[in-house]
DNA sequence: ACCTGAACACCGTTCAAGT
DNA sequence: ACCTGAACACCGTTCAAGT
C-alpha cells in the first residue's frame, strides 16, 4: 500500500511540473523557458525534472499532449456549429497556446520524438478534416488533397500575424474554393 | 588609396564569411551551426565574426539575402514557363536551401531584424503571386486572398516532407481551386 | 524511489589588448 | 581598421551522493 501511495504522489508531482511547464511554455515559448525556470516555478531543483522526463523535448511533448487533449475536448462541444465556425474556433484555440505550434516545427529537426508527435498530430487533424469534407464533397481523393490544403492554410494563419478580419476572409476564401461545386 | 584597398579587402572577407556560413547553414541549419564553427571554417577566431556582424541572426539574414537573390535570378530564367512549373521550381529551389526557411520561422520571435526580413520577404512573394493571378483572374481582392492561400500551401509543402508526386498533386489541386471559373 | 549540489560541455557574446 | 585570447553568463544535461 505504501508503494501505491508513493506512486500516486509521484504522478501528482509529475503533473505539477507539467502544469507549470505548460503555463511557462505557452507564455514564453520553448527557447525562452529554461529547465531551471520550470524547476524553480515547480519548487524543485533544476535537475529533478530529469527524474520525470528524459529531456526538455519530452517536457514539451507532455505539454503538447495536454494542450491538444484540451483542444479536442473543446471542439467536441461545437458539434452542431458550422464547419467554418469550428475551423475559426480551432485557430483561436491553438493561438491561445502562444508559439507552441511554431516551437514544434522548430524542434522537429532536433528531436525524433517531437518529429513523430508532429506527424501523428498532422495525421489526426487531416483525418478529422477529411471526414468533414466528405460530408460536403464527392470524391475521397479530392477530400484528402483539400484537407491538406486547408491544414496548410490554417498553419499559415497561425504562423503569421493577422487581424481577425483578414483571418476570416482567408478562411472563407479557402472554404469557398474547396467547397465550390 | 590604401584606405580604398583596405575597404575592398574587408568586403571580401565579409563575403567569405557569408559564403562559408551559407554552406553550413544550408547543410546543418541554424541551431546546429555554431559561430565557432563558422569562424573555424572561415579561418578566423570565433569572435572575429562580431566585427563584421552584430550577432548570429545578422549572419542568418545575410545568408538569406544571398539565397533569395539567387532564387529570384533563377526564377527570372523561367519567364515563358507555366505558372505551375514556376511554382514547382520555386519549391525545389527553396527546398535545396535545407531548413533555412524553417529556421527563419523559428528565429522570428527572437530577433526583430529577422522578423522584419520575414515580413518583407512575404510581401515580395505575395506581390509576385498577385501579379501572376491577376493575369488569370477577374477581381483584385480575390487575387490577394488567393495569393495568401497559395503561399501558405507552399510553406506547408516546404515545412512537411512530401514525395514529389504528392507535392505536385497538392499544387495542382490548389491551382485548380484557385483558377476555377 | 526520489531529490539534490556540483560539475561538465557547449553556446553566443563581450572586452581589453594587440597590430 | 581589423583581429584575437580570455573571460562571462547561460544553457541542457550528467553524476555521485544523499534520504
Amino acid at each position: 500500500m505504501a508503494r501505491n501511495k508513493r506512486h500516486l504522489e509521484s504522478k501528482v508531482k509529475k503533473e505539477e511540473i507539467e502544469l507549470v511547464a505548460m503555463e511557462l511554455l505557452k507564455e514564453k515559448g520553448y527557447d525562452n523557458t529554461s529547465m531551471a525556470e520550470i524547476a524553480r516555478s515547480a519548487g524543485v531543483a533544476a535537475n529533478t525534472i530529469y527524474w520525470y522526463f528524459e529531456n526538455k523535448d519530452d517536457v514539451l511533448i507532455a505539454v503538447l499532449d495536454r494542450v491538444v487533449s484540451q483542444a479536442i475536448a473543446d471542439m467536441a462541444t461545437l458539434h452542431e456549429q458550422t464547419f467554418r465556425t469550428r475551423v475559426l474556433t480551432l485557430i483561436d484555440q491553438i493561438e491561445s497556446s502562444g508559439s507552441l505550434m511554431t516551437d514544434v516545427h522548430s524542434r522537429v529537426n532536433h528531436s525524433p520524438k517531437v518529429q513523430s508527435w508532429h506527424e501523428q498530430f498532422h495525421r489526426m487533424v487531416e483525418h478529422l478534416s477529411v471526414s468533414e469534407l466528405i460530408n460536403a464533397e464527392v470524391c475521397l481523393d479530392e477530400a484528402q488533397l483539400d484537407a491538406k490544403l486547408l491544414i496548410y492554410v490554417i498553419e499559415g494563419l497561425l504562423a503569421h500575424p493577422h487581424k481577425l478580419h483578414e483571418r476570416e476572409q482567408i478562411i472563407d476564401q479557402t472554404l469557398k474554393r474547396i467547397l465550390a461545386k
